[in-house]
DNA sequence: ATTACTGCAAAGGCTTTGCATTGTA
DNA sequence: TACAATGCAAAGCCTTTGCAGTAAT
């Protein structure tokens, strides 16, 4: 699903949905970022253009972005009590935590597909979706670690 | 960390906690059986033995096996609201959810840890870490979908 | 003019925590 | 005998929902 805000409202019309203001600006907020935001950073940011917008009106927008596949959600590190949100028209990747600084690394890897591809031969599964976080720690804390 | 439930007795001790009745039972729950259990289900299974015990320190004793390695978290298809737990002793492996029928299809796969390896090489990561969940349909759902 | 959407406030669901009591070491 | 662990109830935290008012088509 790569399209950019326009091509996403019209996915969103096509399926009856109403284009509003608010909606329109949690969009682009969430497709112009190239962080990893919450619902509270994302209304927050958005709140800057519409000092009147609810959160709930921000998670029920998310909701029905994630459920036409426009934003993936993710989780980092082993706390997965919050969401993130990613547009889901950036390059397929994964993300690495590091749980001393919080810091994530972001990566590429044919491995994932390949293991989708073998799965799917072995088990005769078909993939819809993959949740995968790795956490550990990163090049500069490993390194911070051994100066000490 | 693979050892019985004696050994992770053991290890709780030399850690400086102490083996109540309670926390033996829980760990004899998690470690004996064979599903992924959420704290729940631990939590009314555990009360067939011990009808006082309390959900809190059940959450309190995960949370200290979680700590130490013994038992490990899990989440299963897209909902993260809850977690599961699983023995630490069992072989390392993963898990599909099927989003129609909600089997398991636990699989096993040297990739990920030449995926841990790689990214180390590239990118200097230690992994201590990751989380693996896989969502669609499983064989059995696919079959059925075609017959109909 | 419909009726989907929003904002507000309240509720939900899982997990954590404060505190007096109990029990391990 | 200390002080860690428990049980109970209350609180926390993120997210969802009910409802009356508002706005997109």
């Amino acid at each position: 699903m790569n399209m950019g805000v326009k091509g996403a409202e019209k996915a969103l019309r096509e399926e009856g949905f109403r284009i509003t203001a608010q909606r329109a600006l949690i969009l682009d907020i969430v497709q112009q970022s190239d962080e990893h935001l919450d619902a509270e950073a994302i209304y927050f940011q958005a709140r800057r253009h519409d000092p009147k917008l609810s959160l709930s009106t921000v998670y029920r927008t998310l909701s029905i972005l994630k459920d036409m596949g426009l934003v993936e959600q993710r989780y980092f590190a082993r706390d997965h009590s919050r969401e993130y949100y990613e547009s889901s028209a950036v390059p397929e990747h994964y993300h690495f935590t590091c749980v001393s600084c919080g810091k994530i690394v972001e990566f590429e890897t044919p491995l994932i597909e390949q293991l989708k591809h073998d799965l799917m031969v072995e088990h005769g599964v078909r993939f819809s979706h993959a949740c995968i976080c790795f956490e550990g720690y990163c090049a500069q804390c490993r390194a911070d670690a051994l100066d000490r």
